[in-house]
Formats: C-alpha cells, sequence, structure tokens
DNA sequence: CTGTTAGCGCCTTCAT
DNA sequence: ATGAAGGCGCTAACAG
C-alpha cells in the first residue's frame, strides 16, 4: 500500500514488496552486480568462471569489488539449469542407524567440501522402495553423481543408470550387471586374516555371524574369505550363521543353537561378527546368556566401534578405513563426473586388525575347560 | 550407427544420440511431454501442480499417460528458479562424529521424506569457519529453511538471517539474540532428574563433567540444573569439570585430580557425564586408571548409546528423544516456511532416565568403604 | 577483451 | 477450459 504512494524507486519498492511477500532473503542476481560494476552480466559470469584471462584488469578488479559489496552469490540453481554443473552430489545410505554408513558419510562429506560439492542425503532404511523413491528425488535435483550403498535387492532403477551411463560409485556392495565404480574393503583378504587370527589363537570351532547374504556382496566376500581361511585347517570347523538383527531374540537363539552343538566338541568356540550391528547384538546376547569372553567364547568382529576396547577385556576388531572409503568414493566419483570413461573400477582397501581381550590365546587344554564350562552354562541357564 | 539404418523410432535414436554427446541421462523436458500429449506446457504445468479443476478429464487423462510412458519428473531445479519452491532444506551439525547428531539427523531425515523435502547436510565439525562457509553453500541452492546445530561461537552469519526472517529452527542449542524457534531436550529438567538419581542412590560427592561451556547453551542448562539439584543438598558437593575429548588424556588427568580432591573426604564419589562424547572418553579414562564403576565411583551420562548397556554391569544413562526432536523439528521447520509469523518457540522433549548398574546404591558405609578404595587406588597407581 | 543474444525447464499472468 | 508469451538467474555461442 505504501508502495502505491510512492513509486519512484521500483527496484526498491519489488524488494520490499518481496520481503512482505515471500520473507525470504533478496537474492542478489548477476544482472544487479552487472549494473552496479557498470559491466555486462556475461564479464561477470566470466569472472565467476575464473575465467580472468579474458577479462582486463580494470574489469577484474570492479567486478570483485561489486561481488564484495554487495555479498552477491550466485544461484547453483540457475547455473545447474543452463550449464548442468549443479555441483550437486546425491548419496544413497542403505542404513543411517549403521555406524559404518556414518563413517564413511563423514569422510564423503569431507571430500565433497574439499571440492566444492554439497552433498544431498538420502537413507532407504534398507527398503528398495524408498531407495526408488529417494533416487528419484536426487534426480530431480540434477545431482552430477551418485553414492550409493544399496540394499542390494530389486535393483532395477541402478541398472538403468547405468545404461544411462549415470556417474555412479557403489559403496561397500556391488550389483551384478552393473558395471560401476566400487569403493569398499577388501573383504575376502580381511576375513582372511580376521579367521587366521582366530586360527592362530588356538580356537577351532568358529562362527561367521552375518546378515541375510541375499543380495549383499561384501558379505558374501566375507563368508568367502573365513571359508578359504577354514579350509586350511581340516581339523578346525566353521560354519556360517546368518541371523536376522531385527527380530528380538534371534540372534541369542541362534547363538544357543551354535553352541550346543559345538560345545560337547571340545573344541575352542569363537564368533566372527560380519559387521557392526551384528557385533552390537552378539554382545547383548552373550549377556543375556550370562556368557563372556574371551572366558566362555571368542569374539571377533568387523567394524571397530567406539566402545570396541570397552566391553569386558575390549574386544578384538577389524578395522574398516570408513573415513578413506568414503572420501576415496568422492573423489572417484569426481573423476567419472569429469567425463573418465575408463573401465570399471574397484577400489578395494585393506582392514585391519585390532587384536584385544576377546581373542585371547588359548591352548589345546584350556581350550577343553573352556568348552566344558560352556556347556555346562548352557546346560543349567538353558 | 544402428541408428542410422532403423528410423522408426525417433525416440529411440534421439536418445542415444545424447547419450553418446552429454553421457548424462536424457532429461525428459516440460515440453516433451506436452507436445507428445498434444497440449501446452502450461496445462501440463497445471498437471503437475495439481490444479485438476482446471483441466478437461481427457486432458488429464491424456497428460497423466504421457508421463508415465515418457516417466518424466520435473526438474526442481527449474521450478526452485521460478517459484522459490525448491524443497530442499538445509541441515548444518556441528559435529556428525557425536552419536547424538546422527541420531537427531535420522529424525529428521524421515520427516524430510514424508513431506517430500531434501535433505542437504553440511557437518561444520565444529569450526566457525566451515559453519560459515556451509551456510554459503546451502543459501547458493535456495534451501527453503535451515536445521541448526551451530557449534555456538561467531554466530554473526546467524545473525543475519534471524534479520532477513529466513526460517531456521535451532537443534539443542539457542544463540543469543536470535529470535530463532529451537527444539531441543529440557537440559534444566533433564540435569536435576539425572542429579537427584545419583543423590538418592547414596552418592554424595558429584562432578558434572562436560565439553566447554562457552556459547552452548545446552551444557549451560544442564549445568543450572545440576547445580540447582545438588543446592538442595547442603551435605553434598557438586561441582563442574570442563574437559577437552580432542586432547588424549586431558580427561584421565582432570579426573584424577578430582578424584584426589574428594575421595579422602570419605563421601560417595559420582560422574555426570553431559554427553555421548563425554561418557566414551570417561570410560576410557576409568579403565586407563584402572578404576570400575559403581565399585570405585558411579557414572550417570546424558545420551543413551547403544553400548551403554554392555560396559561394565551398564552404564545409566538419560535418554533423549533425539529421532523425535530431529523429526519435530523438521515439521516445525516446515510450517515456518509456510509462512507462520507467530512469536518464538521452544519446543523441549523430556529425557528419561535408564538406571543400570553404574549407578548402584550405596549406604553411606559403604560409601566410606568405597572412598577409602578410590583413595588407595589412586595413590597406588597415581 | 567485451557485450548481445538466446535459451536451460518451469511457472505465471494474461488472453482467448 | 486452454494456450501464448514472458521471465526466473545464469551460461554459452556469436559477434564486434
Amino acid at each position: 500500500m505504501a508502495a502505491q504512494i510512492n513509486r519512484r524507486s521500483s527496484t526498491i519498492w519489488r524488494a520490499r514488496v518481496r520481503q512482505s511477500i515471500k520473507t525470504g532473503t533478496d537474492r542478489v542476481t548477476i544482472a544487479q552486480v552487472a549494473r552496479e560494476a557498470g559491466v555486462s552480466k556475461t564479464s561477470v559470469s566470466r569472472y565467476l568462471g575464473g575465467e580472468f584471462d579474458a577479462l582486463s584488469v580494470r574489469l577484474r578488479e570492479q567486478i570483485g569489488k561489486t561481488i564484495a559489496r554487495l555479498g552477491y552469490q550466485p544461484s547453483q540453481m540457475a547455473r545447474g539449469l543452463k550449464g548442468g554443473r549443479t555441483r550437486l552430489i546425491g548419496m544413497l545410505v542403505a542404513d543411517i542407524l549403521n555406524p559404518y554408513s556414518v563413517a564413511v558419510l563423514h569422510g564423503a562429506e569431507a571430500a565433497c567440501q574439499k571440492h566444492g560439492y554439497t552433498l544431498m542425503l538420502c537413507n532407504t532404511g534398507n527398503d528398495e522402495a524408498r531407495e526408488k523413491q529417494s533416487l528419484a528425488a536426487l534426480h530431480s535435483y540434477s545431482v552430477e553423481g551418485l553414492l550409493f550403498n544399496t540394499q542390494g535387492r530389486n535393483v532395477t532403477p541402478l541398472h538403468e543408470l547405468g545404461q544411462a551411463a549415470f556417474p555412479v560409485v557403489l559403496l561397500d556392495r556391488h550389483v551384478e550387471g552393473c558395471d560401476f565404480d566400487l569403493v569398499g574393503l577388501d573383504n575376502v583378504k580381511a576375513a582372511q586374516l580376521a579367521t587366521r587370527h582366530l586360527l592362530a589363537q588356538g580356537y577351532t570351532d568358529i562362527a561367521l555371524v552375518v546378515q541375510s547374504l541375499y543380495g549383499v556382496s561384501s558379505r558374501q566376500g566375507r563368508q568367502a574369505g573365513f571359508l578359504q581361511a577354514m579350509s586350511e585347517r581340516r581339523d578346525c570347523h566353521g560354519q556360517t550363521l546368518e541371523v536376522d538383527v531385527e527380530q528380538p531374540g534371534h540372534v541369542a537363539t541362534v547363538l544357543r543353537e551354535f553352541f550346543l552343538r559345538r560345545a560337547r566338541s571340545g573344541g575352542r568356540v569363537a564368533l566372527l561378527a560380519g559387521n557392526g550391528m551384528v557385533s552390537l547384538q552378539i554382545a547383548l546376547a552373550l549377556q543375556s546368556m550370562k556368557l563372556s569372553f574371551p572366558d566362555d567364547v571368542g569374539l571377533l568382529c568387523f567394524d571397530e566401534l567406539a566402545w570396541s576396547p570397552l566391553v569386558g577385556s575390549g574386544i578384538s576388531t577389524i578395522e574398516q578405513p570408513t573415513y578413506e572409503i568414503g572420501f576415496t568414493a568422492i573423489e572417484r566419483l569426481l573423476v567419472r563426473i569429469q567425463g573418465e570413461r575408463s573401465v570399471r573400477m574397484e577400489m578395494l582397501l585393506d582392514g585391519r586388525l585390532i587384536s584385544r581381550g576377546s581373542t585371547a590365546a588359548v591352548t589345546a587344554q584350556e581350550g577343553r575347560a573352556c568348552s566344558a564350562r560352556l556347556a555346562a552354562k548352557l546346560g543349567v541357564t538353558g
């Protein structure tokens, strides 16, 4: 209303109106900068693009000052619309509650910041439908590339991306029939390292405890390494236990069955936890069964967690270089975005063994005593 | 090349060509949809905007089918450019390594997904400079609002947002002189709850262990509640210990000094950890000093963590409703974005006490024995 | 070196 | 009920 009275300065008037309508900060545009600096939009655009050799010193200074004075920031949405460079990277995380995902995210975010990209994050909660719709959402913002930690099942949308030659880097798990780059742990090697450590410490009856193997290549890789290492020792027994960590009490049930089967063998029993989620559930299950490590059972876990040193006499772990995985994945993705078309590449980083009390060495004699005790405890408590 | 032979389907051919040129997924545009459906862009736009009552049934069907057939998805960048509704929300996290942040993030992401928004995430690592530049980055993408977990120092950029009436919801910590909404824990009440629990269990010499109080309102609130509750018991002693969790060994040093000061008093010593980061450092420090809880010292921690039940006989905690905090914060932000202009509001949720072994009850007599043991242990190990 | 012109994909008056 | 035209902020030919 006031505006109707005073129309001298249409600029100010517009600004006022916008504020009252839109509430938003009044965006300074490239046009304003150009006008105030007395140059063309193109020159300003060149300045933004860093094409300084195509700009006289005078213009460059002029523009620089004006930008600073006005506090101008180019709109990425507008730049993206025209040039396609949105400087946006989408990250799809299978489960944000998994500490592994967060740790990788940390590295990825750091790499993005380093290279002037911004991360759009979607948590799919291991759900196909949400994975699909998150993909659509990210696509609608024209992300330049995708960091993808897939749930592994029904991956047709991923295949479509592959056909479109869209830049994608897979995290941790790969997908059959897709030729995307992958960054993750060298699972086979790490599992061998883990298994051999357990064997060397004197454990003879080992169970690899994992979540559903179906569709998750990293878990399959760990299993492969585990079985391979076990096969080197015919006198020892190894088996895989699939558990559902969502289902309360399931881990305890499965473990109890395993213990009952093996305890009487007189061997020394150990558990190899397939990831951090499983570790936690195992620790809780053992606690509920009043079993302790390494006294009753050996324990080695994939994923180093903050609390690994704290529980009991410490839990031995295979530490993944999570930060590096995230960081590397982004940098690889950037290379792809910049047009690299070479053949698919897997970047597998090595895990590191951190040995603690939970895998203390045992002699055969001690082992027999342990397994006897284990059997006794189960008999009593079960 | 195959395309040159078969030109029946120009659609397919185009797709091929673009692929080889642009490498990118072929964006279907509103224009293509309009053309193929034999209508105007305006009509398609109306369809997208849900203005069905301004569309004949025939057109509506036509358009719907075409959109489905082409797999058309409107570009949010383009929509945002014109209308300002980018459906983007920025989230600034002070420290992504803090489990609290991740838990809140989880709730926030879920709320965003529910309302069709996408989250742009920036980790500031408690650094002013990064906070500032992340803010700029998010601004350049025209986020509609901001979820802000600030580091608390040098918050001028935040004040600028305030002046611009930009929608912001603060998480956990508020900022002086800013009238932004806040969602977080009722820290005073929670700290009282915690302190009274310790007192009720027979602890008499209590230290609140926190990271730097400076500029972090939530920590100040916890301190206030702590001191208030302590003041109700003149026979007990309470003090605040500020620690630097980044500096190795610092927590242990500070704790040792505190123990030495108090152990000889004959009182029962307990620690109240100000957050999850501190909890971890305390647990590690105690372990390094060969002290255990509740035998040598009582322990109660802010933030329920996955491993809280597992360490020793379990660590008692004050659990924050983190998921709800994140979820609520987004919904409040959405209300602001939709234009709500009412007065500033603080939404403070209640914490919940989870009592475990680390705060087991002690009688005065036991207490004396404990503090004697503590003194002895420190004398020996120190 | 610099500016003019023409869109990017979408929404929004304004006619019809 | 439908469409044509213009513009959001920016970049990218194409002239000078």
